[in-house]
DNA sequence: CGTATGGTTGAGGTAATTCAACCTGTGTGG
DNA sequence: CCACACAGGTTGAATTACCTCAACCATACG
């Protein structure tokens, strides 16, 4: 399916947004627009890479399934976000989608002759990279030192934030994309732990319930303060 | 200090190994090469970043103090590797040297402008930057799952495996260049848990303790079966 | 309706933390 | 040269946060 810059909600954030005009109409030519419902998977671990992709709609989980079949999930990716490892022969991990999500396929090939051809393409990537590299940097910070509790606040916090249209604060009331065991994967807990905090949490009146995946925040302040 | 690319360690691993004799010599003339001994500071968090540096000798950390004062070791850095974020305007992260060790520094400015001039440089560059993050990925996956046995005894290897001049095989008896408290921190446990998982390799035969930081593999392959 | 999937809750076990004592090497000043 | 302080390290005992195992509940779906 061909692609519609011009109407795509991430043209100012995605790694294109770079581009000129020209450049982007050029770059648009190579790709293609697809679709994918909750649980397909965009690329599998072992795959040839020969596709990387930005986000435009949605969110997916990068996840790593070890030897004994422990699947954890390593990040999300938000809109605007960029899948698909350019130097490796072969994909690491998982790259699945979590809600319906809707990606810009590119062949990987083009889009290295892209990176070459347009420094401000590579620029933007790299700072894509960077900012990759900060939010897992930051995931190992929470990982350890940070009880439960606080791993639970502070996903609940930041999947709020994620809902909202606005920068600046969360969504006072949102779905959870995830399901309880795709919080402990991406957590490093258990689901039951993660029910247990999620129970705590209402009780302390910090949240509600409003259905199995709906939460209302109701003392977004102490939430922060909880994962912050 | 001028810097001398013949006779630099790594120059067929570091970023400036995809440059051209001529485009090196170019960006060789922007670098200053400097030294820092253990414990000194190459960039602290909140300042300004106005370098960026690659290592050639040595061993760094990146570190992270929270609100309470406590440090937590994102990542170390081995020689070849990148340092210095380009697209933050402060420093989110400290960056100390554990042991003596050599950088070659560079004008961010000029650095910036030697991506948009050199596209070797940006996708090598961009290549780093994958690495790293699928690194900080691995930590991410280490962290949970595994034991604190587990993350010792990968440390272990992995650090073996550092003081090594073969790619393929560690080293059988080197020092550790950090300390348990180190330790500790960078694989999210306490000093008295490290202390007790290395005592507990030794009992099983695995590592001997020939000194306070020495450490002799007896048994890598048993070490690396523990890590995992 | 019955089955499956996801979620909550409880009881009990355990690995790692916390708190605390003690050891070891190194450097400093009397 | 000894005394002492100090930082890093080891070891032990008690505590606790999280995990494991297990039962039960809710919603969706063929």
């Amino acid at each position: 399916m061909k692609l519609h810059c011009d109407t795509c909600p991430v043209r100012e954030r995605a790694a294109c947004a770079a581009l000129s005009e020209d450049e982007r109409t050029e770059l648009a030519r190579l790709g293609a627009h697809r679709t994918f419902a909750r649980g397909d998977t965009v690329f599998a671990a072992g795959d040839d890479l020969d596709a990387c992709a930005t986000l435009t709609e949605g969110l997916l989980k990068i996840s790593h399934v070890d030897e004994d079949g422990n699947e954890r999930i390593l990040s999300l990716i938000h809109p605007a976000g960029f899948v698909g490892e350019m130097f490796a022969p072969v994909a690491h991990h998982d790259v699945v989608a979590l809600t319906s999500s809707k990606l810009c396929l590119f062949p990987r090939s083009d889009y290295e002759a892209a990176i070459d051809r347009f420094p401000a393409l590579a620029r933007a990537l790299l700072r894509r990279s960077a900012e990759d590299l900060y939010d897992a940097r930051a995931q190992i910070a929470l990982d350890s030192k940070r009880s439960a509790g606080a791993k639970v606040a502070n996903l609940l916090a930041a999947l709020s934030r994620a809902a909202s249209h606005s920068p600046c604060h969360g969504a006072e009331h949102f779905d959870l994309p995830l399901t309880r065991g795709e919080m402990a994967s991406l957590l490093g807990l258990t689901i039951e732990t993660v029910s247990r905090q999620i129970t705590k949490l209402e009780q302390d009146g910090i949240v509600e319930r409003t259905s199995t995946r709906g939460i209302l925040v109701a003392d977004a302040a102490r939430l922060e303060a909880l994962g912050g």
